[in-house]
This record gives structure tokens, C-alpha cells and sequence, in this order.
RNA sequence: GCCGCGAUGGUGGAACUGGUAUACACGCAGGUCUCAAAAACCUGUGAGGGCAACCUCAUGUCGGUUCAAAUCCGACUCGCGGCACCA
């Protein structure tokens, strides 16, 4: 007999498979029918494959084998997301370009894959990093820009010292660091270029309605994007304190508050601006602001906007503030709102103005309760309570009838919110709108390691106001026409203005590739080490013909993870990104696997780009992934993060080598479901070899041994087969490795099976342990092609046994079991039920009645 | 604080639509084989009581619905993830 020796044969079969090329994507057809199953494509780090990644790579595998088992066109594919600062900063610590390092590390990644057995058609594979990729995301961003939905602004952005470059607001942590590299961020003020994402939060928010994606992420998504419908009210400024006597009536100015409870109005007793608002820059300017307030008023917002995010937070969440003088006028009944300044009103949420209702909101009580301001109850608690306000518990009552709110009095909250919206509205005081947690999203980087942004700066087209909206190209073009539905469709003057002199590079010269440099660390000026290399930053207005400048910022690595997807469809057309044909033949993907952590960053960025690609019509689809399975995070054996430093690492290629791939992968599906965490442990691990091993022997020992399949032992193999294939396609892999288990235990036990019916067992295993299966097929059962290419084997329609037996309860507690028919009746299965011993006892000489459920459960409830 | 997820033996976990809780695996104990060990295989294994047949208790806590609850409902505790002064 051969002993099972995984080391032995697995090598063989890479190489087998390879030659045969046994895992080419089929062309999809009128009785092939496709699937398009995806992994979230890794960065190749220098550290190669962790336990981790095979465990959701292993998912995707054991679905594409089932599904091309299954007769269809299989579209499974693997990539390289290798641009940004990971592997620049790698690449600075080793002392390399990274342009030098990366290939070297793809090269390891995809040894370690192969290793694993994994099945993807590696002729689609391609790198971010490689310019015939990265041409088209260029080309993309031209694209972008010519919609409309880029802009370029000097904004305070979020920073990271460490990494040296400018960030999004997704990449900060709430408690201000940078979760790449869990350094602090403070703000710098950067020219950068922004995607108009929050055009499409409306859309993006309506697109996560179809999909069939894990809660849990679904409203991550939607409380990022933080939809809040309220109205903006605007009150009349008034200064009655003023010295000189004219302005004490005088209007000065207007302010608009958001507010998403305007029927708590009549209680407004002050309002407040976040330091930076438009209004408090007027009031300091303004020489009738009395020198006692315009001092304190600037001292504060100086001490303020100094502050980094991290200082504001350690400060906690006591109220500070300053009266500026000024007074509001609550158009409802002129009543004076004083104006407060305070650091706890965002600048850029809503209008960056608030009116205070310290009834009714926590934060306004405090605030109000601080610096002495009024507190009204306008809204009746749930008990009935009109007390009046002490105590931040009777705050923010959120059911209720309205008092002292006139007209609105006796009202329920939700029927007076809409009422006073539409008086506000009617008076013209106020206007319905929706205010969004989601920002615009920040794109450059002034960074090496990215695709350098195809635009260029001309002065002289600046200084004459031209921008590429202006050129005749804009109007020869088709952008116009190509726009559908959406809100993107003109300019607004912001960002107009902001385009001044600049214009996209041709086309045709794409891609504007990366110079080799031998020196590229971020520069301490906080611009782009790119700018530094004059010859390249050097170029030609594409418009006016005269000197122009490059752009020397680069693109975030989100880039090249926004599209990905769409190009393995086509991944070698050097025409097009990606032609018509291949998006109808393969998109939109139908299952995504990867970790929880891209919740609202790729995934978000990913749905952007794809329903602005639906507004190129360049795609004619509007959600990138329709099924989205989470893999849990693979843990150390002490329960924490696998880290170089805490040396408890496991190499998956040490794993491979002393038990094989089968193993591993077998270990990985078994352990717990799929979308939790799990810590490594390396006694199961060998429980998932011994499996194997017992699958071997049993392949040379137990088949064609017995004279015919029992029948217990074909229904149990029918039942398997049912069993795994359901759980394939729920992603329950561990109690369909569980089921297959229990299969070999009562296979063990018996005389044995054909090879026919071991073959059945065979092929529901290959998904999960194909190596080991395939091994077994060819070399002890002598098949000449692979298993893999086989078709996957039919539950057969089982025979229901007649006779089951079924628990009998008492009182609801189960006392023994009874052998019935399938179709017997009530009666006569209580008679049978009490001859049992132990039933009897319990139920003789007793009075009762049954509730009998037909083939499952016979419960006698005794009084 | 808010949103989401979770809690079942010594351990990872299983349980369809409410219907024999603890499948499967690990670990442990005993055994077979061996000079010995490893491997492999066999037996046992929720807790407590009993010589035994059996009995009682047990799915984070407390209550409820039901003939019957790990599963449904209400309140709570703890753990994990995300967000956080969002008006």
C-alpha cells in the first residue's frame, strides 16, 4: 500500500495542471453559463504569503472548482495591487526602488499560490505597477476629469509626518492616526486634486439596496456615506449691544443653521459657529464688534484651529466657547439668540453653524449649561413630563407631543417637524436639505510610488482663465452627450475655477510612465519627490503649445483597486481598457471575497468609479460586486496578531512542507465559519492531515472489497453529496468538510465500496483537497483526465426509509425513542410509545394528551 | 454614547422552519501493535449523583411566549469590530 505522502506528488500535479492547463477560463456560451468569482487582489509585500491569505483564496478555489465541476464558464482570476506606500516604504528600508523589488516579490507570491494548488488562470494576471495597466488608469482619471468630477484645491488635509504625504479622511482613525502606519496626523495646507464623490452619495447609498453583501458591511457603508435630511434655517444677525445707536436696529448679516429637529425651534436659545465659519473671519474684521469680544473672540479661534484633531480629542468633550457679541433673531418669535463660538460645531458638517436647543440636545445642554444660557422644554417626555430641564437625562427626548411651541403645541414630534418645515419654508426662513457625512475624496499623493497624475499646469492659459471645458476638444467631444442622469452634468463655479490652466496629457501618448529614480523619498517640503526631476516636470501646454508643468503628485494605491476587476475580462487589449464585449460576456462579479477591513474604503471607492464609469457608458452596470462573503482574520496561536515582532508568524510554505497544501487548506475551512476569526492552532491542523490520510488508505483498502454499496451506505453518500453541495454555495465549508468526515467513519466501518461510489466521494472532495484527489483518481484509480474536469456528481433522489424512529418526550422531556412507519398514525404510535419502560413509568396511571408531529416528535403532557 | 456582530463541554465548533443539545474535530484517559517511542487503530469522554437500571442539572444572566426554546420576544451582563461633539 502507498503511504500518503503529500510532498511526493503535489510538486507533480502543479506541473501536470500547468501543461494541461487545466484551470483556462472557458468561454462563457448559450449553455455555459459564467460565474466571475474574485478575490481581493494582494499587495505583494516582501514577507510573501501569510496563513491568512489562503484561507479566503481557498474559499474562492473550492467555488470555482465546484462551479466549473458544475459545467460552467468560470472566470477566476489573480492579480498584483502593488503601487503605493507600503512598497515604497519597504523599499526605502531595503534600500531598492521599489520598481526593482516589486517583480520579486510577485514572483514569490505567485510560487506560494501555485503551491497551494489555487486555480487561477494565470494568463490574465497583471500588476498595477506594470504600465500597460496603469495606462488605462490614467486614461480613466482623464476620463473623470473631463466629467467633471475632479477638482484641484489648496485644502488643509489630513498629514501624515511619518509617510510624508497628504491623506483621506478615511484613512485617519477616529482617534487621529493613520491606519497605515499608526503614526499621529496633523494638517498641512497641500494642492490637491479631490473626486466629487459626494455627487454620487445619494446614488451610492440606493445601489447598496440590491446587494447581497454582509450586514454588517451594507451599514458601514451607509453610515459613512450618513445621509441626515433636515432643513437649513436662516436667521436675521442683529447687534443691539452696539455703542452707537443707529446699529442697534441695523441688520447685520444672515446665518444659516442645519438642523435635523426643527420642531424643537421655539426652544432654540442661542446659536453657534464652528471657529472657521465665514461669519467669525466677518465679525473680527467688522469695527463695530465691540474690542472686548473681537479680542477674547480671537484668542479663542486662534487657539482652536491650531489644534490637531488628536489635541481636540485628548481634550475630551467639555464645552469651551465664546460670546461674539452679535445676536440672532429666531424668526418663529423674535426671540435674541446670542452667537456663540465653539470648537464642538464641525466646520464642514452641515452649514458649520448650529442652533442651540439645550432642551433637546445633549450637547447643546452642556454647553448651555456651561455658560449660563436658557434652557426651554418644548417637547413633553414620554411620561408626561414638563419639568423643567436640570439634569442631561431628561435631554433629547425622541417621542413626545409638543409644548410651548404655539401653533405647534399638542402635536406628535414627527407630525410637527414636517409642519414647521413647511411653514419654514412657506415664510421663506428655511429650505429642506440633506447634509452628508461623507467628504470629497482627497486623490493625490506626494508620493513616489503611485501613477503619476496625466495632467499639466500652463500659467499663461491659467492667467486667461482657460480651462479644458473651454478648448475645442470639449466641444468636439463626446463627454457631453455621454452623460446620463446624474448630478455631475455642469460645472459648478468652485471647481471651474480651480481648473484654470490645467489639461489632461494626449491620449494617445499614454501611458505617461514612471521615471526610474535613484533617489525617491518623500521630500521635506511635502511636495512630490517627482517634482524635483526638472527635465521630466518639463512639457508643452497640450493647449496653448507653450511651457507647461507637470503634475507631479502621484495616485493613491486605490487607484489601481478601483478597476481591477474590469480589467481581467480583458486584461491584454492595449486598444481600449477593456472592450464592450468582455464587460457582457464577464461583469459585474458575482462573488467577492476578502476581509471586513476594505468595509468603506476600496469598497466604497470601487462603487464610485463603476457608477461613473455607468455615466461614461463605458460599463452598463452600476454596482461592481454582487455578493460579497467576508473571510475572518487567521490569528497566532496566543489569539494575537501574527507579527514579525512577536515572532509568531506561521509561514504557510513550512505548513506545505510538512503536511502539504491539502492540509492546510482542509485546516483552514474546517476550523470555524468562514467569516470568523479564528487563532492558529497546529494540533487541529494534523487532525485535517490524519482526515486525508485516512482518505488515502481507505481508497486502497475499502473499494470494490464488499459485494454491493449497503444501502445505509449509499444514503449516507447521497446525503453527502447533498450536504457539501449546499454548503459550497452558502460558504459553510466547515460543516461540509464535517459531513465528509463523518462519511469516511461509517465508510471505514463497512465492508467497503465500488469505485464507482468512491469516485462520487472523490469528486466532492477535489474542491476542498485537490491535490489529494487528483492523486487518487489518476494514480491509484488510473483515470487519464483530471478530476477537476469532471462532472460533479448528482444527489441521487434518496429512497425515504419507512421505518424512523423518533423521540418520545414527556412533559417536553425526551424519555426514550419509538420505531414507527413513516406514515403511521397518532394512535397507534402512542400505543407503541407506551410500551417503552421508561415512557410507561412516567406516563402510567396518569392522566394525559399528545401532541403528535407527524414523523418527527411525540411529546404526552401529564397533569 | 451610537451602529453591527457574538457568547453552547477542557478547546475549535454543530444543530434544518422551534422538535432527541453538544455532530465533526482537537485534547485527555485507557487499550492494541512495538524492545521502546512515534505513527496508526480501538474504546471512553458535558457536569453532578448512583453498584446498576437510571435520575437531576446544563447553550452568558433574569423574565416571558409555547406541549416543546441554543433557536422567538423583553430587559440586562460581558467580549469583538466600526463610528464618534454629524446639529
Amino acid at each position: 500500500m502507498k503511504k500518503y505522502q503529500p510532498s511526493q506528488f503535489e510538486p507533480k500535479l502543479i506541473e501536470v495542471w500547468d501543461k494541461e492547463n487545466t484551470y483556462a477560463t472557458a468561454e462563457p456560451s448559450k449553455n455555459k453559463q459564467k460565474t466571475y468569482i474574485l478575490d481581493m487582489f494582494p499587495y505583494p509585500s516582501g514577507a510573501g504569503l501569510h496563513v491568512g491569505h489562503p484561507r479566503g483564496y481557498t474559499a474562492t478555489d473550492i467555488l470555482s472548482r465546484y462551479y466549473r465541476m458544475k459545467g460552467y464558464s468560470v472566470l477566476h482570476p489573480m492579480g498584483w495591487d502593488a503601487f503605493g506606500l507600503p512598497a515604497e516604504n519597504a523599499a526605502i528600508k531595503a534600500k531598492k526602488n521599489p520598481m526593482d523589488m516589486v517583480p520579486d516579490n510577485i514572483a514569490n507570491f505567485k510560487r506560494q499560490m501555485k503551491a497551494l494548488g489555487l486555480s487561477f488562470d494565470w494568463s490574465r494576471e497583471f500588476s498595477t505597477t506594470d504600465p500597460s495597466y496603469y495606462k488605462w488608469t490614467q486614461w480613466l482619471f482623464i476620463q473623470f476629469y473631463k466629467l467633471g468630477l475632479l477638482y484641484k484645491k489648496n485644502t488643509e488635509v489630513y498629514y501624515c509626518e511619518k509617510c510624508k504625504t497628504g491623506l483621506a479622511e478615511e484613512e485617519v482613525l477616529a482617534n487621529g492616526i493613520h491606519e497605515r502606519c499608526g503614526c499621529p496626523i496633523t494638517k498641512k495646507e497641500l494642492p490637491q486634486w479631490i473626486f466629487k464623490i459626494t455627487s454620487y452619495a445619494d446614488r451610492l447609498l440606493e445601489g447598496l439596496d440590491d446587494l447581497d453583501w454582509p450586514k454588517g458591511i451594507l451599514d458601514m457603508q451607509k453610515n459613512w456615506i450618513g445621509r441626515k435630511e433636515g432643513i437649513n434655517i436662516t436667521y436675521k444677525v442683529v447687534c443691539p449691544e452696539s455703542k452707537i445707536q443707529d446699529l442697534r436696529s441695523k441688520i447685520f448679516d444672515e446665518i444659516t443653521c442645519f438642523t435635523t429637529r426643527p420642531d424643537t425651534n421655539f426652544g432654540a436659545t442661542f446659536v453657534v459657529l464652528a471657529p472657521e465659519h465665514e461669519f467669525v473671519k466677518k465679525v473680527l474684521k467688522d469695527e463695530n464688534t465691540p474690542r472686548e469680544y473681537s479680542t477674547k473672540i480671537k484668542e479663542y479661534v486662534d487657539r482652536t484651529v491650531s489644534k490637531t484633531d488628536l489635541e481636540r480629542i485628548a481634550e475630551g468633550k467639555k464645552k469651551t466657547g465664546v460670546f461674539t457679541g452679535y445676536y440672532a433673531v429666531n424668526n418663529l418669535n423674535n426671540k435674541l439668540l446670542p452667537i456663540w463660538v465653539s470648537d464642538f460645531v464641525l466646520s464642514n458638517f452641515g452649514t458649520g453653524a448650529v442652533v442651540g436647543v439645550p432642551g433637546h440636545d445633549l450637547r447643546d445642554f452642556e454647553f448651555a449649561r456651561e455658560f449660563g444660557l436658557e434652557i426651554v422644554r418644548v417637547v413633553v417626555g414620554k411620561d408626561g413630563d414638563t419639568s423643567a430641564i436640570t439634569e442631561s437625562k431628561q435631554v433629547q427626548e425622541e417621542v413626545g407631543r409638543m409644548i410651548n411651541s404655539e401653533f405647534l403645541n399638542g402635536l406628535d414630534i414627527q407630525v410637527a417637524k414636517q409642519k414647521i418645515m413647511d411653514y419654514l419654508e412657506e415664510k421663506k426662513w428655511g429650505q429642506r436639505t440633506v447634509s452628508y457625512h461623507l467628504r470629497d475624496w482627497i486623490f493625490s499623493r506626494q508620493r513616489y510610488w503611485g501613477e503619476p497624475i496625466p495632467m499639466v499646469y500652463c500659467q499663461k492659459c491659467a492667467d486667461k482663465k482657460i480651462s479644458w471645458w473651454d478648448t475645442e476638444e470639449f466641444q468636439i467631444s463626446n463627454v457631453k452627450c455621454q452623460m446620463r442622469d446624474h448630478s455631475v452634468s455642469k460645472l459648478d463655479k468652485e471647481v471651474q475655477e480651480s481648473l484654470y490652466g490645467w489639461f489632461p496629457i494626449d491620449e494617445k501618448s499614454l501611458p505617461l510612465e514612471l521615471p526610474y529614480l535613484k533617489s525617491y523619498e518623500p521630500s521635506q517640503t511635502g511636495e512630490s519627490p517627482l517634482s524635483a526631476v526638472k527635465d521630466w516636470v518639463k512639457t508643452t501646454c497640450p493647449h496653448c503649445g507653450g511651457e507647461g508643468k507637470r503634475e507631479t503628485d502621484t495616485m493613491p494605491n486605490w487607484a489601481g483597486s478601483c478597476w481591477y476587476f474590469l480589467r481581467f475580462a480583458d486584461p491584454h487589449n492595449d486598444k481600449e481598457a477593456w472592450s464592450q464585449e468582455s464587460m457582457k460576456k464577464w461583469q459585474p462579479v458575482d462573488w467577492y471575497v476578502g476581509g471586513a477591513e476594505h468595509a468603506v474604503l476600496h469598497l466604497l471607492y470601487s462603487r464610485f468609479w463603476v457608477k461613473a464609469l455607468y455615466d461614461l457608458k463605458l460599463v452598463d452596470f452600476s454596482e461592481p460586486f454582487l455578493r460579497l462573503r467576508n473571510v475572518g482574520m487567521v490569528l497566532a496561536e496566543d489569539h494575537r496578531k501574527m507579527s514579525k515582532s512577536l515572532g509568531n508568524v506561521i509561514n504557510p510554505d513550512e505548513v506545505v512542507k510538512e503536511y502539504g497544501a491539502d492540509t492546510l487548506r482542509i485546516y483552514e475551512m474546517f476550523m470555524a465559519p468562514f467569516s470568523q476569526e479564528i487563532s492558529w492552532s497546529t494540533s487541529t491542523l494534523q487532525g485535517g492531515y490524519r482526515f486525508l490520510n485516512r482518505v488515502w488508505n481507505l481508497c486502497q483498502t475499502k473499494v470494490g472489497t464488499g459485494r454491493d454499496l449497503s444501502l445505509q451506505l449509499n444514503q449516507k453518500l447521497n446525503k453527502t453529496v447533498h450536504k457539501v453541495t449546499n454548503d459550497i454555495l452558502n460558504i459553510k465549508f466547515n460543516t461540509a468538510i464535517a459531513s465528509m468526515m463523518e462519511f469516511i467513519n461509517d465508510w471505514e466501518k463497512s465492508e467497503g465500496m465500488s469505485q464507482e461510489e468512491v469516485k462520487k466521494f472523490l469528486k466532492i472532495l477535489a474542491p476542498f483537497a485537490p491535490f489529494t484527489a487528483e492523486e487518487i483518481w489518476r494514480d491509484i484509480f488510473g483515470e487519464k483526465s483530471s478530476i477537476h474536469l469532471s462532472p460533479w456528481p448528482e444527489a441521487e433522489k434518496m429512497v425515504e426509509e419507512e421505518e424512523i424512529t423518533i423521540p418520545v418526550q414527556v412533559n417536553g422531556k425526551v424519555r426514550g425513542t419509538v420505531v414507527i412507519n413513516r406514515e403511521e398514525q397518532e394512535e397507534s404510535v402512542v400505543k407503541k410509545a407506551l410500551e417503552d419502560n421508561k415512557v410507561k413509568k412516567f406516563v402510567e396511571g396518569k392522566s394525559y394528551k399528545t401532541i403528535y408531529v407527524k414523523g418527527k416528535i411525540l411529546n404526552f403532557i401529564v397533569t
